[in-house]
DNA sequence: CTAATCTACAACCAAATGGTTGTAGATCAA
DNA sequence: TTGATCTACAACCATTTGGTTGTAGATTAG
C-alpha cells in the first residue's frame, strides 16, 4: 500500500502539482521532448517567472528534474513522482475491487 | 487520451481534491465502509464544518456521492473520479513507454 | 570586451484554501 | 411537544497559491 509507504506531505505535493492545467501540460510536453525553462515559458501566455515557478512546483513533487546545460536548464520528466501517484490510485481501486469481491461472496453464500 | 476527453477544470478539481491528507483518508474510508458526515467528522481533530467542507470538495470532484438517509447523509465512493484521475496517469506512463520504445528502435537501427 | 540570453529570486498583490464559530432547518427519540 | 442530533451554510480569518515586475548573476555570441 502506497498509503503507508509514501508520506502524506509527499502525496500532497504530488497531487497539488498535478492540480493545475499548465503544470499538467508541462508534464505532457517533457514526457516526449526536451525543453529548457525558457522554451517552456515561450509556450504559455504568462511571464517567464510564472512558468519558472510551475517548474519548481513540479520539481519539488518529484515529477520533473532540471539539468544544467550551459546557461540553459533542461527540464526532464522524473518518473518517480508519476508512479507514486498512480500507485495510490491503483491501491484505491484494488481496495474497491476487494470490497466488490467480498460482497459477491456474501451474495453467493446467502 | 484522457487529456483530451476530460476537461481541465475537471482534472483540476480531481487532483486538487486528492491533494489533502484528510480528504485522501476520507476516500480510503468510504472505499470499504459507509460513513455519515458526522461519523466521518468524529474521526478527525477538526470541526464538523471543516469535514463537511472536505466532503463537499470530494463531491464536486466526483470522488464521492452523498445519499440522504433519514436525517443523516451517507457518504459513498463514486468511482468515476478515481478512474478519470488514474486514466490520466496511465496515459502519461504510456506516452513515456512509447518514447522509450522509440529510442530503443533508434538504437537498434544505429 | 560588450551585449544579449537564460536563470534565480525577492517583493508584492488578488484570489483561493482550510480552518473557525454561529445560526437555522429537518428529522428522530422520549 | 420538546429536546437532541444531523446537516447546511454564512461570515470571518490566516495562510497558500498563482500571477506580476524588477533586480542581479552566469553564460554565450559577436
Amino acid at each position: 500500500m502506497v498509503v503507508d509507504q509514501v508520506s502524506n506531505a509527499e502525496l500532497d505535493r504530488l497531487f497539488q502539482a498535478l492540480a493545475d492545467a499548465t503544470r499538467r501540460d508541462i508534464v505532457a510536453r517533457v514526457l516526449t521532448d526536451e525543453y529548457s525553462v525558457s522554451e517552456l515559458a515561450a509556450e504559455y501566455a504568462m511571464s517567464f517567472a510564472a512558468v519558472q515557478k510551475h517548474v519548481a512546483v513540479l520539481e519539488r513533487a518529484s515529477l520533473v528534474a532540471k539539468e544544467k546545460r550551459g546557461r540553459e536548464q533542461m527540464v526532464r520528466i522524473h518518473l518517480d513522482g508519476l508512479r507514486r501517484a498512480r500507485r495510490l490510485l491503483d491501491d484505491y481501486e484494488e481496495i474497491w475491487q476487494q470490497r466488490v469481491a467480498r460482497i459477491d461472496d456474501i451474495l453467493a453464500e446467502g
